[in-house]
DNA sequence: GCTGTGACTTACC
DNA sequence: TGGTAAGCCACAG
């Protein structure tokens, strides 16, 4: 069902912690999305209940037009963004990987 | 079944 | 380092 697949972007999404942010690339991963585009199409629908705000593009440039709005939330979470970009490497939310070794 | 569009990604300048 | 351009995959009409 597509729907599954909608409800896990948002499962993903939600499960980002604050203070924390991913990628559209990283929650298609995640969410098993066949691409990127999906998660930001779902959010464009549903994405008013979700923490939309911590998801980033893959350089840690928010939205054109939600980038304001996004970079407000994100600072009131701590997330201290450098005028338009966030620090992925800092703030980057990676989920739990199975190699536990090095990264 | 085909065309258009996009809250993306990667590469090049 | 930063901005611009083209490409790709998938969904909606």
């Amino acid at each position: 069902m597509d729907e599954e697949l909608h409800e896990r972007v948002r499962a993903v999404i939600g499960d980002v912690p604050p203070g924390k942010v991913a990628t559209y690339g990283d929650i298609a991963n995640l969410a098993g999305a066949p691409s990127p585009r999906l998660v930001g199409a779902i959010l464009a629908e549903d994405g008013s209940d979700l923490p939309w705000h911590r998801i980033l593009r893959a350089n840690g440039t928010p939205a054109p037009h939600l980038a304001q709005e996004q970079l407000a939330r994100l600072r009131a979470e701590g997330v201290l963004a450098d005028g338009q970009k966030v620090d992925l490497r800092v703030y980057r939310w990676q989920q739990e990987e199975p190699e536990g070794g090095l990264w």
